[in-house]
DNA sequence: GATAAGATGTTA
DNA sequence: AACATCTTATCA
């Protein structure tokens, strides 16, 4: 079981089940270092992308695109979408299976515009160029604090946004009455 | 409020 | 051709 304390969040707590990783990060803090600034916002929504899922990017083996996927737990792994939006995960698993966290929508603590991946994205500055950075490590540009702790009965699970396959599984994570979680 | 469609380019 | 999205338009 991951030991949570305070501060930053180490490897050993992605390198567990995609699902309760994904749980487990609401009511963490996504950091993000520009200049001399950092932006950071309360993780508040997730989905969970598993290598036999269906709708995973894994789903049919490893690709240029869904390599990342199969390396180390606790790396980001974000790519484009729709012509226009990128959407940042974090890596889950141990390395050679595939996992990973889709953070879809954050609190902001110092920024706005953060109620769904494309928009959380853009107000945070990631692009490809942020692909495969380390999470785990504060001296990245983009990394997970542990924060605040919500109960059990704050979040609610059901289904996942935007995809046509397996959308029948609860793999959806979200804070009960936040305002900020993502409109259907 | 709801629903529909257009923007835009990477991916396999 | 599909896509892990968002914005704007057109209803009501």
């Amino acid at each position: 079981m991951y030991n949570f304390g305070m501060g930053i969040i180490h490897r050993d707590f992605y390198n567990r089940d995609t699902l309760v990783v994904a749980k487990d990060l609401l009511g963490c803090k996504l950091c993000r270092r520009i200049g001399g600034k950092v932006l950071e916002g309360i993780i508040v929504e997730t989905e969970a992308y598993k290598q036999n899922d269906p709708a995973c990017h894994a789903y049919r083996g490893k690709t240029p695109r869904s390599a990342t996927l199969f390396k180390m737990p606790g790396l980001s792994y974000v790519y484009f979408i729709y012509g226009m939006y990128h959407c940042v995960n974090v890596t889950t698993e141990p390395e050679e299976t595939a996992g990973a966290v889709l953070i879809r929508a954050l609190d902001p603590i110092n920024i706005e515009n953060t109620n769904g991946p494309g928009k959380l994205c853009r107000a945070l500055e990631i692009t490809k160029e942020l692909n495969e950075v380390d999470v785990t490590d504060n001296e990245s540009s983009l990394w997970i604090e542990d924060c605040k702790k919500y109960s059990e009965s704050d979040i609610v699970t059901t289904t996942r946004i935007g995809i046509k396959v397996a959308a029948d599984y609860p793999w959806r994570f979200y804070i009960k009455n936040n305002k900020f979680v993502s409109k259907l």
